[in-house]
DNA sequence: AATGAATGAGAGTTCATTCAT
DNA sequence: TATGAATGAACTCTCATTCAT
């Protein structure tokens, strides 16, 4: 069965993704050696080649897995919700959540020389996947009034620069649980500003 | 005489600091070498070791400069506003200006090893300098009522980070000027979040 | 199969050190470069960096290895050797042939840095085992009442220095070989030095 | 006038071969850099250079200078004794006692290229001028019997390679004085066996 | 004469990648 | 397919020497 082989393959190929995750949480993807990973991922240097091109295509992989990741649980989590505000808080806790899962992903992603790998391609129509959910939601708020009326993509990238400011600076210096009071103020502060004012504006 | 002497010297350690901050605006610090500085700041390569230790050195001596950079400048353009409302929107315009002068700031912060570097000292201390600004800012709008009574340094982390992750993001997706309209409402957004209720709250 | 692979590896790391021992006869250990070693031992130079950790742990075991062979040897050559006369002989004997063997032994034991070095231990135990083979010569000598009956440890030291001393100008400045009349000169000499005198003394 | 200057010249020329002295007691002359130098000579480098053409110029000159200070005692201290035996006995004292004064002797004597060095001729020189001065000492003992009548040249040999070996080893492992019990058997050892049998032989 | 500054050449070491089995 | 071995290229850093004042 040619399948067999092939799922063999996938979970081996994955496997070394995972132990390159696991390095990233400790350092950058350029000072990771292929002997860490290597290492790491109890295969020999040579054989992580008959899974990868090089170590170019396996930290693209590992990027862009995780998000396509994020972008399938914003769907699950955020977007079966029908009150935007909710949705929202959603997705900020979320982010949150998902940043101390991975807290390298925003460092990467400041980091990682998109311009100069070819890939922008795959990568980059990531982010702009994950751009549109979140624009979606802010949408549907302010169809249904909830919302103030500023341009879609300002709202949008403010969002999510923010929240991921937050979570960045949330997983790196918090180690305390998602109650946190202080992830429920951050919350706050965002949802009153973009919602048309429970006061006026 | 002898000052003239000690005057030059430092002119041209800060020509190869400057060449390192061209630099770093492209690359991170691990993949920025030193032939790309010694290229950079015209010197030979030996040159720099005349004015650095090694190569963490110099780098050090760049983050530690722009760091009390926007320590001094926070105090200049922030401390000297008596409203503390003022004074924050001051900051977060501050900030913002600063990433996009310095983009790699905040890159930097997210991966440059500290741990590894005993130099902890410095740059530790200069980011604490730089919390005790902000959390004074905030500490006299809670003490003549103007700010939300949160915890003082809850709400501190909350602005810097948030404040950075903005300034980052704008830095790096809006070439726009400093009077665009994500800006206006990001501040307000933050303000009105740490505001006591115009309305309630 | 796995011995044949662990055979293979021992085999390759031994022409390096024969590589650098050539080396040795020609330079010091601090003038010879990894680019010597490569190119006398037939590897790129990056290869000798999987078989030794750096330049410093190739050197130490290129000395450790001679002083081993050294102690092996005299165990064999002088140990059997029930007359202490006769052994002796056949010790000084043997250093000279072997010091001819090994010139750069002496000159690395006069100023490798041992002390920076903390593979001491290793180094400086085997000197000591030497030391205590001649040692238990003599002390036989003693025993039986041939050699004169002075501090132990003086007497061995003496040898040793002495012996050496001479095997080192003898490989220097001597081509010929181990019959010449100088050497049966150099050793009546010193036995005749230890041994209670055949006159009176 | 201009043998105020020369003198001068001397003088810094003599400090700075004084500095070199002192290093050469803990490093090799290969590890030596010009800027240890420097420092321990309270010059600038540069100034060095006015000095001595270069590292290996200034090298041989300590070397040379050393062996120059070593004929001239010699002669001093063991031509006067008119007899041989006293002459020999004052030659081994004195070399233990230089070799302890300047322990880089032996080992400099063993490791430096003198071959790469045309200066050869000058080094070489003043190796021949001491081996004559011995050969001197030796050659009256035989022409009054007092010594064996072995080859001239062979007996020399000994005497110097077997009283470096031994000096060496003293001014390394032995901190004592010069009235150490070691030193008079090394010597009666010597004289013992290039003197005409007390005995017989 | 004295020296701070500058530097080419080269040292040891590492690393992503390929080769050979 | 899996991997031990091999390596070119590149990196950080050093050093003897020269330059410019």
């Amino acid at each position: 069965m040619r399948a067999r082989h092939e799922r063999e393959r996938e979970s081996r190929r994955e496997s070394i993704i995972e132990a390159t995750e696991q390095l990233l949480n400790e350092k950058t993807f350029e000072s990771i050696t292929m002997d860490d990973i290597a290492i790491s991922s109890d295969f020999a240097k040579a054989s992580i080649y008959q899974y990868f091109k090089n170590k170019e295509e396996l930290m693209m992989e590992v990027f862009s897995k995780i998000l396509e990741i994020e972008c399938h649980l914003i769907e699950e989590k955020c977007l079966s919700q029908t009150d935007p505000v909710q949705a929202m808080r959603n997705f900020i806790k979320f982010e949150i959540e998902f940043i101390r899962r991975y807290p390298w992903g925003p460092k990467v992603a400041a980091t990682f020389p998109f311009r100069d790998y070819h890939a922008e391609s795959c990568l980059l129509a990531l982010y702009d996947q994950k751009k549109k959910l979140i624009a979606g939601i802010i949408q549907r708020g302010q169809t249904e009034g909830t919302f103030i009326t500023s341009d879609l993509d300002v709202l949008t990238n403010m969002i999510i620069s923010v929240s991921g400011g937050f979570a960045n600076y949330f997983s790196t210096f918090i180690s305390s649980d998602l109650q946190s009071p202080e992830i429920e103020m951050f919350i706050s502060t965002i949802i009153k500003g973009i919602t048309k004012g429970s006061s006026d504006e």
